[in-house]
DNA sequence: CTGTGTCCTACATGTTTATGCAGTTGACTA
DNA sequence: TAGTCAACTGCATAAACATGTAGGACACAG
């Protein structure tokens, strides 16, 4: 059972998505509120698995409240609902947590499957929102670090994933390679860029970037 | 009509595809090929619409036929089709210019109805890989400042000290406290920026200075 | 063919980190 | 005056890391 709350100022939506949750099985709505003045209260008094939040409410806007919740309860998935499929407040709230991101006119069958694959752990989108993404992702992803000319590629490679955070475990999958070979490597590293830590190793990557 | 070409090694799939948009009003598929080995040659006679790319195939990979078909036709749509969700792949290719991105198990209305999504101009993804996006998407844009504004005045110091790449000992020592309470923070620091390393401290830190 | 370089794997050992739990102090405040 | 809070200390345990040693596969240059 998903547990679902909704936050939505707009009385007849709000009241329409409640009865769709509720109709659907699987899907109960824990609580519709028309604002999230008392964001917390509510959220802890109804414990829910998924949040349907509207974008534009009187008060906090949907942008500050995910930034709240994804701070509060982590574990919580957010879905953002807007009209107007504004750039900036979409982005804004992904880097404020959000999981999801749909459009008004979704129909109803989209958003409850939305409801089922945000608390699976995926991220349904808009395609016209994922779009938006994609095209900011591409922009970004430009030249990301200098290359260590004294570098091999491989331990190029590697280095990157450090700068991602991941630690050897994680890059012996993503590379398919041994942890065993990522310690080799690592220490080749760490010995050209005269270094014997991780973060060391992070903080001098970092600061040579392309500029 | 949109016109639609296939690239897919698999004769089955291929041929099941065939069909599959061949049997759709207001798609037709325009070509089905085994491999992109000709693939200039392929689109300039059956001029698609929108191109499904297997991102696997013998010779050229649907990666590099992505970025080649981006190069010379800007208005073609591809999607990208894989049985794996490679985070690598999936990046690689977004940065090469695919505009949508399915797994293989996607169903076949779905499927249908993301070919004309894409020739909309959306960008239709599997929400578990639209997930992995959104993740990376967030690393990359930097952490939301408000976090670090969280951090004391003790723990945004500690933080520097990371940052310089010194280890709990050396912090404990240059700040004239105990090891122990180097720890404290630390924890403390993980988690308002919603970490649980060192160096993915430090990238968090480092970033957020740059913008 | 032999050497050199790159990438790879493995095992062992000690150190550093990450994280849970528990408690103290002093300062500011309802 | 009791309560909250930031800073602090301590201990325990499991995981991650740093580093030494030892070797195999392959390509390419001399």
């Amino acid at each position: 059972m998903i547990r679902v709350a909704i936050f939505e100022d707009n009385f007849l939506l709000r009241e329409s998505l409640f009865q769709l949750v509720n109709g659907t099985a699987g899907l109960i709505c824990a609580g519709a509120f028309a604002n999230s003045d008392n964001l917390i209260y509510n959220i802890s008094k109804t414990y829910p698995d998924v949040v349907l939040m509207d974008i534009k409410m009187p008060g906090k806007t949907g942008i500050e409240s995910v930034l709240i919740l994804h701070d509060q309860f982590p574990k919580i998935k957010v879905i953002m609902q807007t009209v107007v499929d504004d750039e900036d407040k979409i982005f804004a709230s992904i880097c404020n947590g959000a999981s999801g991101y749909l459009l008004k006119n979704t129909p109803p069958a989209t958003l409850l499957q939305s409801i089922v694959e945000v608390f699976e752990g995926g991220a349904p989108m808009t395609p016209i929102i994922a779009q938006k993404v994609l095209e900011k992702f591409r922009k970004q992803s430009g030249p990301t670090l200098k290359e260590f000319n004294n570098l091999s590629n491989r331990e190029n490679e590697i280095l990157e994933c450090l700068v991602e955070g991941m630690s050897y475990k994680m890059i012996a999958a993503a590379r398919n390679i041994s942890i065993d070979t990522v310690r080799f490597h690592i220490r080749n590293i760490y010995e050209k860029l005269h270094v014997n830590s991780k973060s060391e190793a992070v903080v001098k990557a970092m600061r040579s970037k392309t500029g």
